[in-house]
DNA sequence: GTATATGCAAACAATTTGCACGCCT
DNA sequence: AGGCGTGCAAATTGTTTGCATATAC
């Protein structure tokens, strides 16, 4: 992967928030900077960051989401305000009883749990 | 809601299979027993059942899967065979956890296990 | 009789892709 | 120079919706 400006761009634009943004966000984004950048290009940059492991995506309703944070960790999600924070909780007990109860040999986990947060 | 065939036939096609199917897969299903049935009423037919809480949804990738069981469970996603599989853990305590250590009140918990089933 | 459900086709929204040109290396 | 990356627009895909007709109650 050779280096691009556009790619740098949408990188530090999703490194640089905690509010697990959409294409279009970004999109907007990186328009402030970059007037003439396409939302195809996004796209293509998007995949291929997550192909590279440098950002995660995440399945919301009907859009994808993209995270730069890439350690194991999970999601709260309020029912109120929408807001997706991340949390971080041990499963490795989880992953054993998995592996044990259904013969089934875990890689990765994916929690989400809907609720409501402080704010509210 | 009052009775039509078109919602029974979905809901017995939901309801007689373990595999989570997608909304195309069904409106196939239905056309087998009802050929001028519409992708339209499908779509109407899933959202109005889901919203009377007698299937669940589930987001897979790029679409929708429904679900008849509509006891509180978690998947199993194999990567291999693309399998979703259900699976029936107590959450009890991690609820509690988030509870307590963020000050978020959790309704809902939605794990997906991804790795190798017993198959492979 | 009246409101809800249907079939059909057109509209949508998120994402992907083909192509000619541009810019890293 | 050669190939990956870009902008643009058109194509795809999953889902929703408007409308006239049909059906449950």
């Amino acid at each position: 992967m050779r280096y691009s400006a556009q790619r740098e761009l949408i990188h530090s634009i999703i490194m640089d928030t905690i509010s697990h943004p959409t294409a279009d966000w970004i999109y907007d984004r990186a328009r402030e900077k970059m007037p003439k950048i396409s939302l195809g290009t996004v796209y293509r940059n998007l995949k291929q960051l997550e192909d590279e492991g440098m950002i995660r995506s995440l399945l919301e309703e009907n859009m994808t989401r993209y995270d730069g944070n890439i350690q194991p960790h999970h999601h709260l999600r309020c029912n109120i305000c929408g807001d997706l924070i991340d949390v971080d909780i041990p499963d490795t007990n989880l992953r054993k009883g998995i592996q044990k109860d259904y013969q089934f040999e875990v890689d990765e986990i994916e929690m989400v749990f809907f609720g409501t947060c402080s704010k509210h």
